[in-house]
DNA sequence: CTGAAAGCGCTTACAG
DNA sequence: CTGAAAGCGCTTACAG
């Protein structure tokens, strides 16, 4: 051992994973296309650097690959197939996606960051329905009677489960659904509200399903001289950092998103040491500021 | 091949790996401490995303390391002096990190998304202080006179630059430099507009040396009386995308983080295969909303 | 030009 | 318990 100080002896990791068939190394894989809205996501950043440091206490290694074309897919695959990794996080997986089904095939441990068309993936999830009635109950609660809602792309199960929950809560207290579509960009959350002000003048609550666009339809509410929360009450989803210095700021459900990456790395720990594959869901709770 | 195809063969990484002694892997080491300001940057994902895909078209691999803390650091050596990589990106360097020395011992190409202390390693930047004069060009041609600069934390090569540009500017046009401390959050740029207000409550303008900064100080102007930018001219400085959404809508200098990205990635590909090491520097733009 | 051998630097069963 | 040998799956000089 003194030696080992002396020389500064460091062992051969290739080498070494050669022999042993491991590299305590994972993937995290992002499926996201270009133009995509999870990894533009603000949540992003967090996301990663959670899972980061989830890898690093368990004395494991991070390698970042995009999934964002037909080509990346396939340099994705060939890559797991190579041994590189001993299992994968996947993150931003929409629903038609063929990339997890492919890594299964390859007898790769495989985790999903949200829920995914392969039923066999084990995965952590918001609960999004759940959030979405807490935000329904909470318009409610505060007098608003028409609450309209704004969707984020229904590929993702984020969105269609997030516009399931509204849809619930509004049937459950005997009302009806207004629902314009979005794609979790601010722009279409602007273009949502703009329609929503159009087609229900009447209005006076807006559940949109993520912050950006609840960011683009203040915008609009304000342009149309709707005061918010006076006239119309606005409530996010995700509480990213922003929500809380547009003006006024927003109520949001806060999305775990740091909770939810360590869970899923544990998850995908768990899997690798042929522990149970049970789906985890979040909790999310409501925080409650000046928009409504 | 057609066996190859056949079999679904793939050569084994760590075989090759062992023998090439080349892994086509890099590092990218985000140098940030935990509650650093730079990986909870809004631009965190755009400087990821952009290099993990200009590696994907050199067809190189991406490791993602956080040094947050010494033993991370210790991690992050260890992890490279085993022969993983062929090169290491760092990111958010503070000026006293003995991190790059380390890794240049090792005689491990290194290049950093920064300016460093250490005098032989490359590096891609900003042309903060270009970019600061620029903004302060701008106030005086609004006919500002009275102009103030939040800095961020001067351990910062970045938040010295900006600095510095305000105050030549300044003083190149025979004016007193008004200075208030921060560091790079929105709540130290509320707090050191706060104090501005204070200590200087003729003041008409604001440079923020981050946009962050720059949307806590809009708030407390706001909150002050203040109108903007009737009364006080705010400019920020990186262009994150939240600065299109504040009200009013912030003028900012534009970091190209994309394009940083990417030259710093090819900087380190070519420090790999024996190329030149000149620092590059990026130029910047502003970009002129509704806040001046 | 083709094919067998040596060797990269480890780990792990196995012999002493 | 210690130490030498075999082998992980490649690549690359080298012999035929």
């Amino acid at each position: 051992m003194r030696a080992v100080h002396e020389l500064g002896y460091v062992p051969n990791g290739a080498a070494r994973n050669l022999v042993t068939r491991r590299t305590d190394t994972l993937a995290v894989v992002v499926c996201d296309p270009p133009q995509g809205v999870v990894s533009d996501d603000p949540l992003f950043s967090t996301v990663v650097r959670a899972i980061s440091r989830e890898l690093e206490t368990a004395g494991k290694r991070l390698v970042l690959m995009l999934a964002e074309s037909d080509q990346s897919r396939t340099r994705v695959e060939q890559y797991i197939a190579g041994g590189h990794v001993d299992g994968a996080l996947l993150i931003a997986l929409h629903g038609t996606d063929p990339l997890p089904a492919a890594l299964v095939r390859q007898h790769l441990p495989v985790v999903s960051f949200n829920r995914t068309n392969a039923p066999d993936i084990p995965y952590v999830a918001l609960d999004n329905a759940g959030g979405a009635a807490t935000a329904v109950h909470h318009l409610l609660e505060r007098g608003r009677r028409r609450i309209a809602a704004i969707t984020g792309p229904l590929e993702l199960y984020e969105a269609r489960e997030r516009l399931d929950g509204y849809r619930q809560a509004m049937r459950d207290t005997g009302r009806r659904s207004i629902v314009a579509l979005g794609d979790f960009t601010r722009i279409s959350g602007a273009e949502a509200m703009r329609q929503l002000l159009e087609d229900e003048p009447q209005l006076d609550a807006v559940f949109a399903s993520n912050d950006l666009m609840a960011i683009g339809a203040l915008r609009v509410l304000h342009q149309a001289g709707r005061r918010v929360p006076e006239d119309v009450a606005v409530v996010g989803f995700d509480d990213i950092e922003a929500a809380s210095y547009t003006s006024p700021s927003l109520t949001s459900v806060r999305s775990p998103m740091a909770d939810q990456a360590t869970a899923a790395v544990h998850l995908l720990l768990g899997l690798i040491d042929g522990g149970p594959t049970d789906p985890v869901i979040m909790p999310n709770e409501l925080v409650i500021r000046e928009s409504t």
